[in-house]
DNA sequence: CTGTTAGCGCCTTCAA
DNA sequence: TTGAAGGCGCTAACAG
């Protein structure tokens, strides 16, 4: 009963112990025909190997190859929101390329809470992961800043790689991206079509990657000949609802003259969008809406969002390999956006 | 220069054997103080341990952990596309729930190809996961499909334990969604509002979830008077763009009278949509729009989604509990849905 | 309560 | 080429 190996119910995994028994051969053998890297074990003893582990199900044991061999086939991933398009997007090219090179990525979600990041990092840095990948950035006075660049520091002494994503706090490998200048790009269109009065809904105080979209807009502004008050800069959560909140907040002190409105993310500004339409106004025409990322859904909303368009997917792939040493993911330079007027911002004739 | 422990450059991380030498105890106290589950250790023993293991920035190998317990911290979970917000909002609760249980999720994206998700699977199994979770269904008739029930029975067999979300191929734990009570409910609402000619985009053939839908739609207008031609009925795929493309399949056909066009989930809808502006039709006005599963940005298009709303986080935190043998996860039956009605769907007086 | 000592499953010298 | 044996970092009896 117990003859076959198939089907039958041990509750424990078949281990290359057993294998090797099952085939005659020693353990090392079985080893080396399963996983040894230059193969050089003789055919016949190999296919006999083969055959044993696929008649007993053999799976080996990843945690167990790790130990032995000192070094393990894991990423590790750190975003703010798992269910955001921002990092769900990023989140699948770091998944895709580490599929690529056969490495596991495991994921943790640090609800934009710091104290929460160093826990995870923390805990995660015990599984030995090739790679550590932070996207999302956090406060920039944080109480926890320090122990945060500590515990990463440590982890790339023994040996580990920390890359982050769009965020220039620490001074590890950075997949950077061009908000400021992406920012000042958008800016200046804008006032090329047109609009000469802005607002902007920011993120919560000292957000980096929020800080350097404003700074940029506003470098535009000044250039192209906008203007922008510190009344009409509003900040909110970095979060649709917090776009919506800024939104109404603006609506309410009476829009101002403010021809258009730019959200530091395309979530913000899809948020904002539905302000707009709440409060009776047309997007697009009463006041003009501009985001930041272009996300997949802001080609589906309406009016069609105007943004800056960041290839999320890509920033993924490239943390993943700039971290794995490719040398062209590092010498690509920061991460390339581009303006994509739509419909959200029409223009204005003057 | 050494001395400190902090700082230092050494290249492989502390052990727990160095903690035990530095603070002057065994091993076993060192582990004990550390880990342990019974807290059994002196004291100025254990306060000397926790300092030379912060002193030594000493993290526990967790692969070594699981290897010495026999059982890792770890769960698994393969979903058929990261950046699709059906699948990170479920990604979501699982994450969620696996960090309320100390638990790490390891993430793999099959990308809706069955042979891919065996081999994710095989791969997976290695890490010893307590728990596997695999949500997107696969085409019913598929050749692999035996394969992957195989593996995964072999995985339950060796103590793992699988669940399966919102697929009913095979016979494992599986948090079920009412797709065809909740498509049925659509229906019959949609009648209530004066509808009568339909048209459905579903996804391609044999996936459950799109068949379950439709199926359930069907049955919805047969008892409460909508027709549904079977011409009228066309298959695309399961995303967006497929939506995009069933729209403008049906609208080139000359729409023929129909009144409302059903998506079998909302990330189709969504594209629909578009696909109706697009030929220059008001969607709701020209032709109304439902979807199914309530996904967060189907609130922020225009017009708003009418849709079947589904728990999206909360299928991803039951599955998790449901593997963890929690009793109240596996005795709340299936899912509930609810009829959202909204501006795609304004209703028809006659 | 503490330390000693086998393992856990696997890899990798080292001889044979 | 193959096998025997030690070791990876940690846990869990087992004595003391």
């Amino acid at each position: 009963m117990t003859e076959t190996g198939i089907g039958t119910s041990r509750s424990t995994p078949a281990t290359l112990h057993d294998v090797a028994r099952e085939a005659g051969v020693s353990l090392a053998t079985a080893s080396r025909s399963l996983n040894g890297s230059t193969r050089k074990v003789n055919d016949e003893y190999r296919k006999r190997v083969l055959d044993a582990a696929a008649r007993l199900d053999y799976s080996p044991n990843l945690s167990a190859q790790a130990v032995a061999r000192g070094t393990t086939t894991t990423v590790a991933l750190l975003v703010a929101d798992i269910a955001d398009p921002y990092f769900s997007s990023i989140a699948a090219g770091v998944v895709a390329e580490a599929d690529h090179e056969r490495l596991i990525v495991t994921m943790a979600a640090t609800e934009r809470d710091p104290e929460r990041e160093l826990e995870l990092v923390r805990t995660l840095r015990g599984q030995r992961p090739r790679v550590m990948i932070l996207a999302g950035s956090r406060p920039t006075s944080d109480p926890t800043e320090g122990a945060l660049g500590e515990e990463l520091a440590a982890y790339e002494r023994s040996g580990g790689r920390v890359v982050l994503i769009s965020r220039n706090e620490f001074d590890f490998r950075t997949v950077i991206v061009e908000n400021t200048a992406g920012a000042e790009a958008l800016a200046r269109e804008l006032v090329g079509i047109g609009y000469r009065r802005f607002a902007v809904i920011t993120g919560g105080e000292g957000l980096r990657t929020a800080a350097d979209r404003v700074e940029g807009f506003r470098a535009g502004l000044a250039a192209a000949g906008g203007t922008l008050d510190d009344e009409h800069v509003v900040r909110a959560a970095f979060t649709r609802d917090g776009g919506y909140d800024g939104m109404r907040q603006l609506i309410e002190s009476g829009l101002d003259g403010i021809e258009l409105v730019f959200a530091a993310n395309d979530v913000m500004a899809v948020g904002a969008l539905s302000a707009v339409r709440d409060a009776g106004l047309t997007p697009g025409t009463d006041v003009a809406v501009a985001g930041f990322d272009d996300i997949p859904t802001v080609r589906d909303v309406t009016p069609a969002l105007t943004t800056v368009r960041v290839p999320l997917e890509e920033l993924g792939r490239r943390a993943l390999r700039l971290a794995l040493g490719d040398e062209s993911a590092s010498s690509e330079g920061a991460v390339r956006t581009e303006v994509v007027l739509r419909e959200s911002t029409p223009g204005i004739t003057r």
